[in-house]
DNA sequence: GTTATCACG
DNA sequence: ACGTACGTGATAACA
């Protein structure tokens, strides 16, 4: 058996998988669908074809020299898309992670080196595959070239093979004759012109009788059909230059390197890493059998021996850097956060200078979990710069660490990115010390990872040892890019002392009464029956309410009621949707009484009661590294989605209570947005009104339409209302429309009228876009970035989606940064007046504080001052504050 | 696991 | 002409 070699088409595949396969993007931002389709065709010709070698061929410049031969012709390349082009250099990294062979040569196309190349081997005797969406290479074909071009029609990709004889069963004429052929008929899709008014039809009769195109231009007062005969006559440098541009040179200077092109195994630990990056979770699976070792593996050992152990803790004492993860199992797994305890199972040190040591001590034997951690806790506190993967879970089991010695890798690497869904060790390691380490995928081959206990040595061992490693490889750059970026302020005096701040409110918790809870939830769920029949009997038979699949049949179908589809799944059943008929149909309003009361029974009363531990708290988690724009999310449950708009959910508020003895404070800031907005535009209006107004809404409307202050209608009030929470959204007149029920027109003079208003703002916004633009990302007040790639799109909609991003972002991360900030303050406030008061819940705009009867006066002055004090803005920050027996009078 | 809906700022 | 408000998380249904 002969060898083979598979060549392919780089920038021609690509090009195919991008129009072939819908638009995919990672979290990132990042377009993947034509890497996508690439691999997808790459791994099903291997498999087919099992060759012994590979190699991709790509074009130096995106568009080649040869057409542009032709663009000065006639210039009217269009350019390739955003999406398509940022995929490139994707693609080509892929390849180079799974060692593939990438050949380009200056000067020469992709088709002149799978020309030679093709043709060389075949010489060598070797059977060739090539592999590109251009039919231009059909002209290499013979009896040991074969010419694969891949297809998609609906989503299937199918495959047309062609050697000699099917080129010579296609078209009638044998593969050297396609590039005359193109000559006379030209191509649009590669801008080669052909001959004007000769088709596919004529330009095969004519080869068929003359073979060549200088043999029918020989004869051309021959050639049949009229129209053909005058275009030879008349164009024939067309056709020459045609042709030119057609022939695949065959000799150009290029060699193929056996050793590199040599097909070995491609599911390199890089390749894996690549391939997690871009989300390609289905091709993730090929790489299940085949156990990548990693090129230049980190050194990791464990340590069991307890004199070991301490004289390593002596030599770690003294080093300037360490880095470290903990292994730590929780029981039980489910279940209210409180009532989970902990016990360390293992801890890895990574430290030294240059290549670090790394070091796995498994809790076992003389070294028992709470010796390991009072040594770790003594370490952390000498090492001046102490880094861990995720602080606030670092602390809940050294909860005596020190703030100014902690280096929060997940914290810096969210700052660097915050559009990442996650912010795991292996990324980190890959994108700050561009080196591979293994993922969680490799190390449990899952992307569950196992409670420590359950893993085996190794795994323990790997899995903290790499995490280690990671975070002390990566500190020293992800502080250079911080400082940078302008960003180590923020990161140093504002996020990581909020680790803190936000660990202790975890810790605390806020007490909730379950009996109440319960008595609500069966209130509720009376009232739930009594409509489920009624909807029932209204609807003339029984469905799952809760389905808007099967709602929207009844309503839709059944009941024919006007409203016709919306999602891509079949009928919206969404509240604006019913609420335009709900005044004419009883079913409908029920319906929605319905919804809301269950939504109610589900989430609030029935979920959070299960969240209640058995010290009678709930203990959220708060997120630090989850929003793009830089607030904080809380989750496990949600305390910050707690109803409070309509009356009855409002009630739910009445269940969280402070603990005896105290009451609790809760202070909002008053349209913090908005005043960032005015600040950062530097608006004199808008300042103005706010020295002079009570009412901003009031004053805008007066402003706006041009009334007095006090003949302000209700109606123009709720008008401007939404026009100054429209900004902050970055405006559209079609969404502004929407939500004041106006015609985009009315809404269109709404805005138009609110800029010569406010003019300030009108420049600040365009300013917003223009600068992210410019720059790729938005910046906040305190230097906090957002990266937006969507501004870059070629696609109307997600542009413009950026666009609106961009005017957003800067307003509501800067309001983010504010109440951060002042959370810090009240944090340190409390600490240095050694008061019992607690801050337990952030809400965006909100603190609620847990405070003893006897501090209360205290507490309020604290508040006041850290909340409004913690920017100086060109307007006032003002805040409400209430107290309350619980949350629902206090709010 | 994804989709639709709805709770909050 | 395109088809939208910005930022989240939990639940139930459905595949």
């Amino acid at each position: 058996m002969s060898d083979k070699i598979v060549l392919l088409d780089g920038h021609s595949i690509l090009n195919r998988a991008f129009y072939g396969v819908p638009d995919l993007s990672n979290a990132e931002g990042l377009h993947t669908n034509a890497v996508y389709g690439f691999l997808n065709i790459l791994f099903k010709i291997l498999d087919e074809e099992q060759p012994q070698y590979l190699a991709v061929a790509f074009d130096l410049h995106a568009p080649t020299f040869r057409h542009k031969m032709y663009d000065q012709y006639k210039g009217t390349r269009k350019p390739m898309p955003q999406e398509l082009r940022e995929q490139v250099p994707v693609i080509q990294e892929v390849l180079a992670a799974m060692d593939i062979e990438i050949v380009t040569k200056e000067g020469y196309e992709a088709d002149d080196i799978l020309g030679t190349l093709g043709r060389k081997c075949e010489a060598e005797g070797m059977e060739v595959t090539i592999v590109s969406g251009d039919r231009d290479l059909l002209q290499l074909a013979t009896d040991h070239i074969l010419i694969r071009i891949p297809k998609t029609v609906k989503r299937v990709t199918t495959i047309e093979n062609y050697h000699t004889a099917e080129v010579l069963e296609k078209y009638s004429l044998l593969p050297k004759q396609i590039i005359d052929l193109k000559a006379l008929m030209g191509d649009t899709a590669d801008n080669i012109p052909g001959l004007p008014g000769v088709g596919e039809k004529t330009a095969t009769k004519i080869l068929l009788q003359y073979e060549t195109l200088e043999n029918a231009h020989a004869h051309f007062e021959e050639i049949k059909p009229n129209k053909a005969k005058e275009a030879m006559r008349d164009h024939y440098d067309l056709a020459e230059l045609s042709k030119k541009l057609a022939t695949i040179d065959t000799d150009a200077p290029v060699e193929l390197d056996r050793e590199k092109a040599a097909l070995s195994n491609f599911y390199t630990s890089k390749a894996y890493e690549m391939f997690k990056r871009l989300e390609f979770k289905n091709l993730l699976g090929r790489f299940e059998e085949t156990n990548a070792e990693p090129e230049d593996a980190v050194f990791l050992r464990t340590v069991t021996d307890f004199s070991e152990a301490e004289e390593l803790f002596g030599t770690i004492a003294k080093e300037e850097k360490a880095g470290a993860a903990l292994l730590t199992e929780e029981t039980p797994k489910d279940g209210p956060m409180a009532d989970r305890s902990r016990s360390l199972v293992g801890m890895a040190v990574a430290y030294g200078s240059g290549e670090p040591d790394v070091v796995y001590f498994p809790a076992e034997g003389f070294l028992t979990g709470d010796y390991l951690k009072e040594k770790l806790t003594e370490l952390q506190k000498q090492i001046p710069v102490f880094c861990v993967m995720d602080g606030k879970e670092f602390l809940k089991d050294m909860p005596d660490a020190d703030e100014a010695h902690l280096f929060d890798a997940g914290i810096a690497a969210y700052l660097l990115n915050p559009l990442k869904s996650q912010y795991s060790y292996d990324d980190i390691v890959k994108e700050y010390v561009h080196r591979y380490v293994p993922a969680v995928e490799e190390i449990f081959g899952g992307s569950k990872i196992p409670a420590a206990g359950k893993m085996t040595p190794e795994q323990q061992e790997s899995y903290a040892g790499h995490q280690a490693y990671a975070v002390f490889a990566a500190q020293e750059n992800m502080e250079k890019l911080l400082k940078e970026q302008g960003m180590w302020d923020l990161y140093r005096n504002v996020e990581i002392p909020l680790v803190f701040t936000l660990r202790q409110m975890e810790a605390d918790g806020i007490a909730a009464e379950k009996e109440a809870l319960s008595v609500y939830g069966a209130e509720l769920a009376e009232r739930i029956g009594e409509l489920e029949a009624q909807i029932y009997e209204e609807a003339g038979e029984e469905f799952n309410i809760n389905s808007p699949k099967q709602l929207g049949v009844i309503l839709f179908e059944k009941l024919q009621l006007p409203g016709g589809k919306k999602t891509k799944t079949g009928y919206s059943t969404a509240a604006d949707v019913l609420e335009k008929l709900a005044p004419d149909h009883k079913l409908v309003a029920d319906i929605l009484e319905y919804r809301q009361l269950a939504k109610l029974k589900s989430t609030y009363a029935d979920g959070l009661q299960a969240v209640i531990g058995k010290d009678g708290r709930i203990h959220s988690t708060f997120n630090q590294t989850i929003t793009a724009t830089g607030r904080i999310s809380s989750t496990d449950p949600n305390l910050q989605n707690i109803p409070v708009r309509m009356e009855l959910g409002r009630l739910i508020r009445k269940a969280f209570v402070p603990k005896p003895g105290c009451v609790f404070l809760d202070a909002d800031y008053s349209q913090i947005e908005l005043r960032v907005l005015a600040h950062m535009s530097g608006d004199e209006n808008l300042i103005e009104a706010y020295r002079e107004a009570e009412d901003i809404h009031r004053m805008t409307a007066s402003k706006v339409f041009h009334v007095p202050l006090e003949e302000v209608t209700p109606l123009q009030r709720r008008n401007a209302k939404a026009v100054n929470f429209g900004i902050v959204y970055g405006i559209s007149s079609f969404g502004l429309g929407q939500d004041l029920g106006i015609s985009r027109k009315e809404a269109e003079a709404y805005i138009q009228q609110y800029f010569e208003t406010y003019p300030g703002i009108h420049e600040f916004l365009n300013r917003c876009v223009e600068d992210a633009k410019e720059k790729g990302y938005s910046v906040t007040m305190f230097g906090r970035r957002r990266p937006m790639p969507e501004l870059k799109s070629s696609n109307f909609m997600q542009r413009s989606f950026g666009e609106r991003v961009a005017m957003n972002a800067p307003i509501q991360g800067t309001a983010a940064d504010i109440i951060k900030i002042a959370m810090i303050r009240v944090a340190k406030r409390l600490k240095e007046e050694q008061l019992k008061t607690r801050l337990l819940l952030q809400v965006h705009d909100e603190l609620l504080l847990e405070v003893p009867e006897d501090e209360l006066e205290k507490a309020e002055q604290i508040l006041e001052e850290e909340m409004t004090g913690a920017a100086h803005l060109a307007v006032k920050l003002e805040i409400d504050m209430h107290t309350g027996n619980n949350w629902y009078e206090a709010k």
